[in-house]
DNA sequence: CGAGCTTTTGAACGCAGTCAACAATTGTGG
DNA sequence: CCACAATTGTTGACTGCGTTCAAAAGCTCG
């Protein structure tokens, strides 16, 4: 089962649903927003900084990345989406975008209005609610690729982005057998981790020679989910996949 | 006139409304809203990775940082926080504590408890947006550092960390003819710009000796913002500091 | 089947890290 | 208010992770 087989909507209730318990009728709510779905070709810019978006997209199929350059026209990745994700949720309310979107494969995307996921928010406090989590559980992944390229060493990092791959697309059902397709260039992994693609490119050889990874074309497979979490120095807590289930068995008082 | 004369509710405020537009009863309503004040010494975490608080802290007086660690122990600040700021606002939608938060200089802290600010939000969803909006432009921070940290040299780092600093510190008033108080040890800096504080004392004196700051103490001076502007590769929007006025005159159709 | 990406490889270089020692500053208690 | 302790800042020498540049080999797709 692909993220794909699903409507736009039942997607987005998923994903939204995986910590909030919504009544019938805010569910119904979102079932009735207006989503219009494109598909698109990779390598195209969705929105570019400076912007002052009316909508928000959502990932229905394919990957995204979120981006910025500096002067010097260097170009760092600060974040990756897949299935599910609203990359441009921010422009809400923040007005200007300070990042451009990109696609890095072929996608189908939905374009959901502002005016309309105000609508529904401002009607149902608890959509507010889960709307604003998940821009919570975005930077909570900023704060981590933060440590990540800060104060990691290239070969634990990719280790690191490959584990969070692996645990994000399980989420949304991409992933079979510790496999799932990465249609990711290793210029694009590059500017993720913050080095050189050629850097990249040794850094995964090193990780498929010590067995941690392996690849068929564009697809990885994870022998060892244990082992490259260690090699990856990987904790999963800061994508917040299980607060709610945490939340029920409440911390020793 | 510094942050710390104003009373903990109109700092908040302030904050809030140079991009909302409150009515005086959303005013009023943040007026009411129970703040703990309290006067902390430098060095203390307030809240710790694994926590799960049931309050959010505003920062009234002095600076704190967010960090992260990795299991060997290497230190990395995703974020720094100033009077005004709200370092631990995630926490209201966000079980679980994915970072710590410390104190870098004493601090003056007011602890508002989640129960009261979601009751607050749910009465006022101005005011929710406006909270929301908060968290958005943290986020839209930590993109600004992964790029700077990833893809620019130490020395333009530097140039750049210290222009946010006199941006968000003019925000709330406390800079002075371009001088302001930066209370932050050189082994702070490093962990906030990932390098060692070593490389970190080099590229100031390497700043100095160009003329783009002055140091007399814990006080930095900018004798000159372009040019500091220019060095750090410098530009404010991802503060978002005046999208409100920005929308007055929107992008040319 | 050829054009254009993408991946791979090699070699030289350089930014920044590490280690270690010392100087300066700040803080503290007598 | 001084003396001592502790923290912070500074410097030098050596090392190394990762970059850069360039070229070749492999893929993908019209």
């Amino acid at each position: 089962m692909t993220a794909g087989s699903l409507s736009p909507h039942t997607l987005m209730i998923r994903k939204l649903e995986s910590t909030f318990t919504f009544a019938d009728e805010e569910k119904q709510a979102l079932q009735n927003l207006p989503i219009q779905v494109t598909n698109l070709k990779a390598g195209r810019d969705i929105v570019r900084v400076g912007d002052r978006p009316s909508q928000c997209c959502l990932i229905l199929e394919g990957f995204s990345c979120v981006y910025k350059l500096t002067s010097e026209g260097k170009r760092q990745l600060v974040a990756l989406h897949v299935p599910g994700d609203i990359p441009d949720l921010q422009s809400l309310h923040l007005e200007v975008m300070d990042n451009s979107i990109a696609l890095i494969s072929p996608c189908t995307v939905g374009f959901i209005q502002h005016e309309d996921l105000r609508c529904v928010c401002e009607r149902y406090p608890r959509l507010t609610a889960a709307f604003w989590r998940e821009t919570l559980v975005d930077a909570s992944i900023f704060r981590e690729w933060l440590l990540n390229n800060g104060r990691r060493e290239a070969y634990t990092r990719m280790a690191h982005l490959l584990c969070e791959f692996l645990m994000r697309l399980k989420a949304v059902g991409l992933v079979e057998d510790d496999a799932f397709d990465l249609p990711i260039t290793q210029v694009e992994l590059a500017d993720a981790i913050g080095t050189s693609s050629v850097h990249v490119n040794r850094v995964l050889q090193a990780l498929r020679g010590d067995g941690l990874v392996q690849t068929k074309g564009k697809q990885v497979i994870v022998p060892d989910w244990e082992k490259l979490k260690e090699a990856g120095d990987f904790d999963p807590l800061y994508l917040h996949l299980e607060d709610v289930g945490a939340a029920r068995s409440p911390a020793v008082a």
